[in-house]
Order: structure tokens, then C-alpha cells, then sequence
DNA sequence: CTGAAAGCGCTTACAG
DNA sequence: CTGAAAGCGCTTACAG
């Protein structure tokens, strides 16, 4: 949709130069003399010139796009992974493309990793393949993708998972319950692991009564609510550790229907730490997430691989716990 | 960052034609014989060749991209329009490329909008210059920019207003508050328009101390609350129709913190219907955006207009009123 | 410090 | 139905 735009062509005949200083004055201005620069700055002025990018890239054999996958771009989590991220890419020149891994078919998915669409690729999804990732710089945020060799960008989901326990059992819950994120998710893994450890690390029973299948999503949170709800009051936790916020919402929401007060006969520790949990009532103790940071960092490390600095570590950025009013101490 | 990936030109060698008859049987097939076209598939198996975007669009004049203007990348409310728009434009080979107008400077935003960077606008941010929009085809989406004429893809917010004030008068209440959006926004005329003729529609007076300020956020919602909780008793709205859904959650939160009992001692109505509002307790009555919807509608406008079927006519779609707990008589 | 020229990898009138 | 050739709008060794 480029109509009648000037071209470098333009600029070089007004200021009446040849098209290579024009290109040298803009992206190198040091190598022209100082008339030079500002003849061509001005007829830049004139003319209105703008860079057309395809044609750069195209020289430069680059795409100056970065493409983040992130599995679900309805799910709130994700927005401020990619605020952090857009806004470290943004200023470095680079487009954000986002490509939802939830609603695009494998091949989609495939073609945005595609060399000749995007520079490099911020995967937040860690059920993807990891044989179509390999052709361009990668970096895993989040979660990763098994086998597939990258910098990542994380927290430690097994100790964030052991704050939680620790915390309840300081109160003094001997009955822990979790709520599970999806099967298969390396998160839920680490997650089920620190509670599990947690569990017996603090001489208490992960016993398999205690353990709810999940999958992130408001609707299991509820649905674990209601498995809660028909368990026996004397053997059902009194306090449950839930793998994601909007799973603790969905949970927290059915049983206060049903009359359970929270915290006073079941505390509640929620994880992510997504910005409205700290205004539903009770406000949600959780786990928070630095996602800003995340998205930030991410962005960087493939930045500086893009550049050519390799650098395989991995990132560990801290979590905390946020204590609010869905924790108390157990009754009786 | 292409490495020795195949070109056009390895293709055609091995194929044994010319590189014009590789670019027609990849985009035109019906041009060329069925030989040519099985003997250059065969070749594309054999290099593994994909077409460089980069070229093909320089060649095309145009970019392959569709911006979309977010006014705010971290809001949940808008990632549901996303998804809407990415699912149709991935199938129509167009990127999707997000910017938030909160984090990036007037310059950045700008750079987006242009002919070289992208093919189209998607604008979800009503409070952006007119001026900057107008290099490209472009559709406005949720909110709009005044004096921007340009396809409009939207809710009727007066009506959606006036249903949720008229539920409340038919429950019987007699003040009815309004917790407005940010000022300034189109939305927020539109709705407070809304509750203002239908309060005066039902015999009610929308006295400006049924009026809170507000910014669609959290916090402002949060505050309304303190606001409304420091209002005597016998003269405060006995329910409060809120901007979004976002701002009925800090409201609700701070007034049961306060021992407020919603809805026995206060109805609450929100805007948007996100997700969660379903799932906290008591769970939310409000007023249903088609978010995906908008979404999906607002990318096929525009590729209607890059394909040059110009209609500048508006989109109104329907919104429906959510029944759920948070609403219920006045007492006494 | 500057210019002429080649080339990034495609597409498409034009001619046959 | 097919090919030779020009060109999309830049950038960059190369030579001066």
C-alpha cells in the first residue's frame, strides 16, 4: 500500500548527492561530511522521506521481527509478558509479531518460525515441538520446551511452590491439597514436585486425596472446588496451594457459594499473582511472578543473540510470596 | 538472519525451468502445465525451498502486516479481541503486529502506522490522534477516534447502558450510581450518556452524587467504593452500574471488606463480561461485549479494504445483559 | 569523503 | 505455456 512515497532516489536527487551517501548520512552519519548531512537532512525535510523496510531487510537479509508464541492470547497472564517484551523491542527496532499456539494450526505456527518472517523467537509455550524451533535464535520464557537447548527465562517453580507450603504449614495446616496446572506442562511438573517435596520436607502426607487435576483455566478451579466440597470434612485438606491464580478464583468462587468462609474454615494460595486477585475478597494470597520482568528479560537475551552473544544459562528471576486474607491459620 | 537457504533460483535449476515459471507455479499454478507444475513441486521437496517474504513484498509494494493499537497490552479485556483478530488474519497470510499506545511513545506509534511497516490499522485506543491514522487504510474498533472517518466496529454503548440501568429499576431500586471511565474516552461519554437518559427515562434523577469518577482500572474502582462507602447512608445508591467489569471488582472487593453484602445491601452491575467475573463471589452481573467477535469482524473489514471494497458503514454488534448474583431488590 | 555498480530474492509485463 | 529482462528500494564492497 506504498502509493507515491519518496525513495532515497528522490532525497539523493535533491540534495543532490547519489543514493549511496543518502544511505550512508541516515544509518551511518559519522562517514559523510558535515555539508553532506545536512544537505541530505534536509531534503529528507522536503521530501518526507521514510525508510521503506522491506527493501532494508531485504538487503540485510533480516526481517526485523521477533515472533512471540504464546499459548493463549485470551489468557491475562500472558498480556504483561508481552508488555515487558514489546517494550524492550520496540525501542531496538524490532516488530512483535504475536502468534496465539491455542487457535493457529501447527503449520501457522511453523510459518511465523520461519526465517524469512522473523529474526528470532520467544517461545512462552512449552507443548510445542521442539524440532520446528530450531531455525532461528530462540528464547524460552516461562514455560520450555523440553529437549530444545535455549536460554530461558524462569522462576524456580519448585521452590515457589515450597513458599506456598511452607507458608500454610507454618500456620499450621497439616492437610496440604494442590490443584495441578495441565498434564504434561513442565510448570505443573515443577509446581506438583515443590509441593509434593514441601509436603514431606515439613513431615506431612502428599497423599493422593490431597492432589486435584487442574489446567490452569478458571473452570477446573471450580471443578476442583467441587471435588473439595465432596470429599469428608475430617479428612479433606484445610488448606489448598492452586497452580495458577484464575484456578484459586474459580476454586474460591464455588465454594464460598457453598457457604465455605475463606480463610476462616479453608485457606487458599493462589499462584502468578495476576494484577485482580488482589481485589476480589478475600484478597488472594499468591505466588507472584516479576512477568514484566520476564518479558523484559527475554527480549533481551534474544536481542543480544541476535547480535551474536550466545549465552545458554539460564535466567532465574525471584518470586515472592504476597500474603493477603485467603490464609489463616486452621480452625480448632 | 537467513542463512544458505534455498532460493527461487535453486528451485528452477533443478526443476530445469526458469525462475518466472517457479514463481507462477508457486503462486499461480493454474498458469503453467501440469508437468512444469509437478516437476518444480518436486524440486520445492527436494531444496526444501520457502518463499523470502522480504522480496516478495518489496516486489508487491506492500509489507504483510496489520498492525493493531492497543491501549494497554497488560488489559485482559483487550486480549480476547486480539485472539479475534489473529484467527482471521493468519489464514489470509497477514502478521499481526501489536503495539501498546500506553507503553510506546507518540514517535514509536507513529513508526507503526507506517506504509513501509504494515498494510492496515487496527485502532482499539480512541484517544490517539487523528492525524497519525490516516496513512493507511484502517478500522476503529471498541472505541473510536473522533473525526476519524474510518469503518467503525462496535457496540451500541448507550443501549448497553440503558439495559443495565433499567434491570436495576426493574428490581426497584430508585438511585442508581454510575462509576464512569476515564475522561476523555468515548466510551465513557457514550455509557454515562446511557445511564443519565435511562435513569430520566425510568423517573429517576442521576443527581451528580450518584456519580464517581473513574478509569476502567482496578484501583479506581477501589476507590469509587470509599467514595461511595463515606456517602450517608439514606441517600446513597442502593446499586451502581460500573464502566467495566474491572472497576466492579475493586468496588465489590472494598465494600465487602467493609462488611458491605452484595447484593442484599448493594447491587452491582459491570461492563465486559470478562472471564473471571463469572467466577467470583457473588458472581457478576454485567453486560456481555461480543470481545471475539469484535475482534474476527474488525480484521475482515479490513482486509475487505485492502482488497479495495470500500464501506465505511459502522458495525453496531449486540450486547446482552449477563444475569448472575451480584444484583437483587433493594432492601426494605 | 563520495559515486557507480552490483545485488538482496522475488514478480510480472512483454515477447515468443 | 515459457523465458529473458527489468525492477521493487535499499546497502555496501570497491575504487577513486
Amino acid at each position: 500500500m506504498m502509493h507515491q512515497r519518496p525513495r532515497i532516489s528522490d532525497v539523493a536527487r535533491l540534495a543532490g548527492v547519489s543514493t549511496a551517501t543518502v544511505s550512508r548520512a541516515l544509518s551511518n552519519p559519522a562517514l559523510v561530511s558535515e555539508e553532506t548531512r545536512a544537505a541530505v537532512d534536509q531534503a529528507v525535510q522536503a521530501t518526507g522521506y521514510r525508510i521503506n523496510h522491506a527493501a532494508r531487510n531485504l538487503r540485510h537479509r533480516r526481517t526485523g521481527g521477533i515472533v512471540a508464541l504464546v499459548p493463549g492470547l485470551a489468557n491475562p497472564f500472558f498480556s504483561q509478558i508481552l508488555s515487558g517484551i514489546a517494550s524492550v523491542l520496540a525501542p531496538a527496532g524490532y516488530n512483535l509479531l504475536v502468534a496465539d499456539t491455542r487457535s493457529a494450526g501447527a503449520d501457522t505456527l511453523l510459518s511465523y518460525a520461519e526465517p524469512s518472517r522473523a529474526d528470532g523467537l520467544i517461545v512462552l509455550d512449552g507443548t510445542l515441538p521442539a524440532a520446528g524451533l530450531t531455525r532461528m535464535p530462540v528464547v524460552l520464557a516461562c514455560e520450555w520446551v523440553p529437549g530444545l537447548i535455549a536460554p530461558r527465562v524462569k522462576i524456580d517453580n519448585r521452590e515457589a511452590a515450597a513458599m506456598a507450603v511452607n507458608h500454610l504449614a507454618d500456620l499450621g495446616h497439616r492437610r496440604i491439597g494442590h490443584v495441578a496446572g495441565p498434564p504434561g506442562n513442565v510448570l505443573t511438573e515443577a509446581r506438583q514436585a515443590g509441593w509434593q517435596e514441601a509436603c514431606i520436607a515439613r513431615g506431612l502426607t502428599p497423599d493422593p486425596a490431597l492432589l486435584y487435576p487442574g489446567d490452569f483455566g478458571l473452570d477446573s478451579g471450580q471443578r476442583a472446588a467441587r471435588l473439595w466440597l465432596d470429599q469428608p470434612k475430617d479428612s479433606r485438606p484445610t488448606a489448598v496451594f492452586l497452580a495458577s491464580d484464575e484456578m484459586a478464583c474459580g476454586f474460591i468462587g464455588e465454594v464460598v457459594r457453598h457457604g465455605i468462609r475463606v480463610p476462616q474454615d479453608l485457606s487458599v494460595v493462589g499462584f502468578d499473582d495476576i494484577e485482580l486477585v488482589a481485589h476480589i475478597a478475600p484478597p488472594l494470597t499468591t505466588i507472584r511472578q516479576p512477568r514484566n520482568q520476564l518479558g523484559r528479560i527475554a527480549a533481551e537475551r534474544l536481542l543480544a543473540r541476535l547480535e551474536g552473544r550466545v549465552d545458554d544459562t539460564d535466567t532465574v528471576l525471584p518470586v515472592e510470596l504476597v500474603l493477603r486474607g485467603s490464609t489463616a491459620p486452621p480452625r480448632g
